[in-house]
This record gives C-alpha cells, structure tokens and sequence, in this order.
DNA sequence: TAAGTAGATTGATGCCCGTCGATTTGGAGC
DNA sequence: GCTCCAAATCGACGGGCATCAATCTACTTA
C-alpha cells in the first residue's frame, strides 16, 4: 500500500515536496545582501546618486558650499543627505577651517558594481 | 573705487562668488538619476537583493511556491516585495494556472551596473 | 572680544516602508 | 456545484525617511 496515499497535502510540503522544479538558493548570503542592500538603498534616492555623481567625477575633494547650489534643496537637507550617504560607508569627509570636503571613499561601491554585473 | 567693497557677503554670494573653486556638476542629469534610484531603492532591501539573486542565476522561471521557504517571512510579505521589484520593472511574471513564474528583465539592471563601474 | 559664516543638529510634519493576519481572487480537481 | 490551493490584496501597526525652519557649533576675522 503507497505510502503517499496515507499523506495529506500538507504533509507531503512538510516532506519537502514541491510544486515544481528543485529549489534553487541564492548565492549571496545574508550579510552580503544586507551590506549591499545598505549600499543600495542609500544610492536610492535621486539626490544622493547626482551628489555621488560628482564626487566621484571630481578628482580632488568637493567642498558643500559647491553642492548646496546645484540641487533645489535646504541646507540641512544636503546635510542630512551627506550625512546618510557617509553612514552607508560611501563617502567620507575632512574638515579645513570652516568647511568641509567631501569625497568618495575608493571600492565602497565595489562588491554591489561587482554583483550587478 | 573697488566695486566689491560695496558688497556685503550676502550680495556677494548672490552674485555668484564661492567659497572655493569653481562648481563642478552631476554628469547624471535629473531624469537619468530618478531611474536609477528607484532601481537602487527597489534593491535597497536584503530580501529584494536576495530575490533578484535567485532570479538572475536561476536560467528559467522560478516558481513563487520556490521562493516563499527560503525567506523567514510570510507569503504576503514576499508578495509585497515582489511586488515593488516589478513596480521598478526589475523582473515581471507568467501565471501558469495556480502558479506564478518570475524573472528578472533582460537589461533592467544595466543602466545603474553601467554607471557604477 | 564680538560679529560673521559654514556646516551640523534638532524638532516637527507628512508620507512611505516592511511586516503581519485575514481576506479575496481565480484556477484545479473532485 | 463544491472544496482546495497559490498568489495577490487589504487593513493595521510601528518605524524610518525627506523635508523644512530654527538653532547650535566651531572657526575666522575684524
């Protein structure tokens, strides 16, 4: 007498039964996703990804009161923003007397380029 | 008599003087940036980044019933994430009667892998 | 020392997000 | 018809986000 006859949908799922092919597993782990998942909700917002556009384009460091003027945004806001993009590991910043620089920190996008493409 | 010592710091500013050198701007304009952000902010969660994983390496059509047990989250929540990922038209879906198949579109994440390297 | 300035912080507001349990939708099969 | 099932949707909850005006913090300079 089959076994499975005796069994009810439920418990063949419990048995690891599926409804089609193999189960396939991700290839990133968890902490992997979760660094790159940081990296990439931070570059998700169109401000953030334009202020990482120009530092990254500018060779040397870029001093805020230069951004502040290109987006139609506050002051604070700017900050604010910097400030998200400098918790994400993205970029970093030196102070020289009253202002700021702010540059890319070289490979932080590194392992989300490397696994987008 | 100088013109510029008649101007206040204020007037100053408004007339263009900066604090540095000349401002550099994003070479990613406006537009460009909206797109590229909502496809960061949809991978800007670990489950999101995971899922495309999975799709992206699996050649064909991975069943839903396939992805619910690799998570720790309940099947409307991964309904929701999967949900945002074809709102950010990263992958799309195929009902195959009870079944639904997703994927990852072809080139979705080749704008934002292009300017990340 | 006092005034001015660049940038960060605070506090408030309104909106969106991730999560769940419960329900709904629509196909499969008896 | 009716039941069972996969997946989507709904409603609610708690928390985080983007934004601003106002304030604070250091530093510079007169």
């Amino acid at each position: 007498m089959p076994v499975d006859l005796e069994l009810s949908p439920k418990q063949k799922r419990a048995a690891g039964e599926r409804c089609c092919e193999p189960v396939v597993y991700p290839d990133v782990q968890r902490e992997e996703a979760l660094r790159m998942a940081e990296v990439a909700k931070a570059l998700g917002d169109p401000i953030r990804l334009q202020l990482v556009d120009v530092l990254r384009k500018h060779a040397g460091k870029v001093c805020v009161c230069e951004l502040v003027p290109l987006f139609d945004i506050s002051q604070p806001t700017l900050s604010h923003h910097l400030g998200k993009l400098r918790a994400a590991g993205i970029v970093d910043s030196e102070r020289k007397g009253l202002w700021a620089y702010y540059y890319v920190i070289p490979d932080a996008l590194k392992e989300l380029s490397a696994w987008l493409s």
